[in-house]
DNA sequence: CTGGGGTCCT
DNA sequence: AGGACCC
């Protein structure tokens, strides 16, 4: 796709930011509805890892002791959640929903319970049928769907009912609202899941807008996002400016604690039970107001820290809404697996054997579940699925290892000195060795617990022993085992159809020409046999049938003079004749054919 | 007096 | 091998 066509269209502005409400919860609650009116917590080890609202309501919090959690809400349901198998799971579940809803795979995760979406809106929001939504949805463009930030529109840019036309960014972002909304309101219907979702331009800003209506709500940061002439500052800068510096998307502990230090003139505060005191707060505006402050100056305070080289042009971008990473496309698996546990005290190594067994059963199960697939292209979910009893024999499935790892890395994690000494919080404790993952653990004859008392045995073992030469003195409140350094297999057919047909799309024919036979319809999502390679273009697709004769129809004037970066580049709309919805010019024509296929 | 995961960079 | 960051 063209980049300057891409953008006038508003399809490179707009992303969302997905986080699925109390996700743990919820899940808790899909395998039992009667539990989402009581006040529901999940518990890993001592603490409250996630609740749902009914137990925020009654004071509950993430991240809570178990017992404050009890004492404050005695009725408490609480539900172990240290295995987290069933929220991998629906994790999966959710990221393949967004993902068939979503031009080009452009759904990237971050954790179980967050999902970054970037827009496609030449090919997302067009009604084909009002009564099957699967071909497109309808909207006003005249209008931003959900919550916004701000609230109201700046009164320099007021629609008045006479303007003819808004930024390509207001109508980016317009779009990408009433998408997000569609999509919010398939999940709510095809799925028992409710998610939380945060429309803008970047991860940075659709991230942070996103919290703030939640449960179950959107919001969309409001255009315009730079100064404009008449002095207004844009609402980036607001809207970022009011947030404490530790709570913008990449800087983390360490950075906002060197900031602080820096602006404060003395040590914050590093109570991490009781959070940063309310006279330790620095907000992202005194920051990037403070004397002397840039880039230059972010570089000075990070020395010394182990960060990138380029770390304070990056801060410096952050702190003023510049974040430029581009929403990953989903991978096939994952690039590392590991499985964990913490305990009490583990000081000897009969224990530790104890402990490995059953850590490495598991992560050989994980192994086979996230990266084999069979040979007609279905992922198996255990190493076990298929001699299930029943009528049939065992159908003898023949699978496949998507993704090898090349190397097993044994962590511990020793109980630090009884001495609650402040600021030992701030380094991990962890160490580790690693070696080459043995070629028997990818045998598919051999039972996982086979292959797991000699992995145990043959090599988990010898690596603890490296790790730990001293034959004791060492108490592990935590043992993790990976498996890393992924390498993808031979055979995997992850190229071409069904991955990103908007890509081979792209890629095809003359431009810019082509856009002349673009069909400003399509499917919400076009599947392959929708895809004509003969005719280097998207049939156009009415009720499932393919109608060939609009082809040429759309004829695109096209002027390379239009700067399609600048937000204040004009996108030109339209009132419909019919219905008087504003719509924007690129989509008249998939309007209109909207009311056509109307009866 | 913290969970059980992940990512990328040095 | 470790250390930052993310959820």
């Amino acid at each position: 796709m063209n980049a300057e066509l891409t953008s006038l269209m508003g399809g490179s502005q707009s992303m969302s930011t997905w986080d699925y409400d109390c996700f743990y919860a919820s899940v808790f609650e899909a395998e039992n509805p009667a539990l989402k009116s009581l006040p529901l917590a999940v518990q890993q080890k001592q603490i409250v890892v996630t609740c749902n609202y009914e137990a925020r309501r009654r004071g509950l919090r993430k991240l809570q002791l178990i017992k404050e959690a009890k004492r404050i809400c005695p009725d408490v349901v609480i539900m172990l959640g240290e295995d987290l198998t069933k929220f991998r799971d629906a994790s999966k579940e959710l990221h393949a929903f967004l993902k068939k809803n979503t031009w080009g795979n452009r759904v990237e995760k971050l954790g179980f319970d967050e999902l970054l979406n970037r827009h496609d809106l030449q090919n997302s929001f067009f009604q084909l049928d009002k009564f099957d939504p699967t071909v497109g949805f309808a909207f006003d463009a005249s209008t931003f769907c959900g919550p916004t930030y701000p609230a109201e529109p700046c009164p320099s840019v007021k629609e008045d009912g006479e303007q003819l036309w808004f930024s390509s960014l207001d109508v980016g972002l317009r779009l990408g609202s009433h998408l997000a909304n569609y999509l919010r309101h398939q999940l709510e219907q095809h799925t028992p899941y409710t998610a939380t979702v945060g429309i803008s331009t970047s991860k940075l800003l659709a991230k942070l807008v996103g919290n703030l209506n939640k449960p179950r709500l959107q919001t969309t940061l409001r255009p315009p996002y730079s100064a404009t002439d008449d002095g207004q500052g844009g609402n980036v800068a607001s809207f970022l400016g009011q947030h404490e510096i530790g709570k913008i998307p990449g800087i983390g502990f360490k950075m906002a604690h060197r900031i602080r230090t820096h602006i404060l003139g003395r040590e914050p505060n590093l109570d991490v039970y009781e959070g940063l005191a309310e006279e330790d707060n620095v907000s992202v505006d005194v920051v990037r107001s403070f004397p002397g402050m840039g880039p230059v100056k972010l570089d000075e305070i990070f020395r010394g820290g182990g960060w990138p080289k380029d770390i304070g042009t990056k801060v410096w971008g952050l702190l003023n809404g510049v974040d430029d990473t581009e929403v990953a496309v989903g991978k096939a698996f994952p690039s590392q697996i590991s499985i964990e546990d913490s305990y009490s005290q583990v000081d000897n190594l009969q224990s530790v054997r104890n402990e490995l067994l059953p850590l490495t059963r598991k992560l050989l199960r994980r192994m086979h579940a996230d990266l084999t697939e069979d040979e007609e292209g279905e992922e198996l979910t255990t190493g076990h699925a298929t001699v299930q009893a029943g009528r049939h024999l065992p159908v003898k499935r023949k699978k496949r290892w998507l993704g090898c790892p090349r190397t097993l890395r044994l962590s511990t994690r020793s109980r630090p000195p009884s001495l609650p000494d402040v600021g030992h919080q701030l380094h991990s404790n962890r160490i580790s060795k690693s070696c080459p993952m043995p070629r028997f653990v990818f045998s598919f004859s051999e039972t996982v617990e086979a292959l797991a008392e000699r992995l145990v045995e043959d090599t988990i073992v010898p690596l603890f022993r490296r790790l730990h030469p001293d034959k004791s003195g060492y108490k592990l409140s935590l043992i993790n085992i990976a498996a890393t350094n992924m390498m993808e297999c031979a055979g995997s057919e992850n190229s071409g159809v069904g991955q990103d047909i908007g890509a081979m799309f792209r890629n095809q024919g003359p431009r810019p020409t082509q856009f002349s036979n673009l069909p400003a319809v399509c499917s919400h999502r076009v599947t392959e046999s929708h895809f004509d390679n003969q005719h280097h273009g998207l049939k156009h697709v009415v009720d499932g049938e393919v109608d060939q004769t609009r082809g040429d129809a759309a004829v695109l004037e096209w002027t390379s003079d239009e700067d399609g970066e600048s937000e204040n580049s004009a996108t030109p709309h339209d009132e419909c004749t019919i219905c008087g919805a504003f719509i924007p010019w690129f989509a008249v024509q998939a309007h209109s054919i909207y009311h056509s296929v109307q009866t």
